[in-house]
DNA sequence: GAGACGTGGAG
DNA sequence: TCTCCAAGTCT
């Protein structure tokens, strides 16, 4: 049957990462679904051990300053996260006695939390049966039984009813589908060229039994170069290096300051901006409102 | 609900 | 080089 085809595929071929070991914990596995929101595996491997290593419980991370967790956060991207993360472990250590909660429900009520990784954190950490639907899933899904390329750019109604359509009634089995499928749309049913050949339900497959259909969509594109996001990201990676606060001129007069080699690309982006300084301070009061940025007298710094 | 939010590897 | 996109969340 098909779900047996999936999972037997997946005690095959799923990688051996960090975070599935026998020896993870739900901190652990909270941590590193945080991390992969929007970001390749081979990215965060390296820092989710440093994480775990210096912050091994919730109580740890809470018990630092959340500039601490900006900076080891390092060039993961979207460093918020970092902020929220911080700010879950201070939620566990005051409400939850330091305690990973375990429902969905709870999961849902810590920061950065959403609906897909409350229910990843509560089937591959709690072991429970949880709808978890990422783009990973939608895509299986969308192709396997609508028959379509790739799913619409936002989460549907009837996708969250397929998903739980389809979801295995058995605790043990949906734990193993939601882990099964995701893997499935990470190594064969990609995006742009799966390999539908080393498929284990290619003679299944809505889509290809469709002839393989072209998306319906124009996929949006991300403008980046030039972008407000491409600058926050250089101010943050000047403070991030920083030990102290950066004066505010290093900023506005970026050409006279900091010279060092791994800076010279955020502060070329910056020094573009000279002639826009209203906007550069848009830029920078945006960080100080989410938090990412607290400024004094002396300057700009990571939050304590 | 559309838009904002980082970063870097792959095709 | 340039576009796409990777385990989303929040406003």
């Amino acid at each position: 049957m098909l779900q047996r085809s999936i999972t037997d595929w997946f005690s095959a071929h799923a990688r051996e990462l960090p975070w599935r070991s026998p020896n993870r914990t739900p901190w652990g596995v909270l941590v590193s679904e945080i991390m992969l929101q929007q970001t390749p595996v081979v990215r965060v491997l390296p820092r989710w051990q440093e994480w775990l290593d210096r912050w091994p419980t919730p109580a740890a991370l809470a018990a630092e300053p959340a500039g601490e967790a900006v900076r080891a956060w390092g060039r993961l991207g979207y460093p918020r996260r970092a902020l929220r993360l911080h700010a879950a472990a201070s939620k566990i250590v005051a409400d939850y006695d330091g305690v990973v909660p375990g429902t969905v429900e709870e999961l849902k009520s810590l920061p950065g939390i959403g609906d897909y990784t409350a229910a990843a954190v509560a089937a591959f950490a709690f072991g429970r049966k949880a709808t978890v639907v990422d783009t990973n899933i939608r895509r299986v899904e969308a192709r396997l039984f609508s028959g379509t390329a790739l799913p619409a750019p936002s989460l549907s109604a009837a996708e969250m009813a397929l998903a739980e359509a389809v979801l295995p009634e058995a605790v043990s089995d949906s734990v193993d589908w939601n882990a099964a499928v995701m893997e499935l749309g990470a190594l064969i049913c990609t995006a742009r060229s799966p390999q539908c050949q080393e498929c284990p339900v290619r003679t299944e497959c809505a889509w290809i039994a469709a002839g393989e259909p072209e998306p319906n969509y124009q996929p949006k594109g991300q403008p980046w170069a030039g972008t407000d996001r491409q600058l926050r990201g250089a101010v943050m990676a000047v403070l991030r290096a920083a030990e102290a606060p950066t004066p505010w001129e290093v900023f506005f007069r970026p050409a006279v300051q900091l010279d060092q080699a791994e800076l010279s690309l955020p502060l070329k982006h910056l020094h573009a901006l000279e002639s826009e300084p209203s906007r550069l301070e848009n830029i920078l009061e945006g960080l100080l409102k989410d938090g990412l940025a607290e400024r004094s007298e002396a300057g700009l710094a990571l939050p304590r």
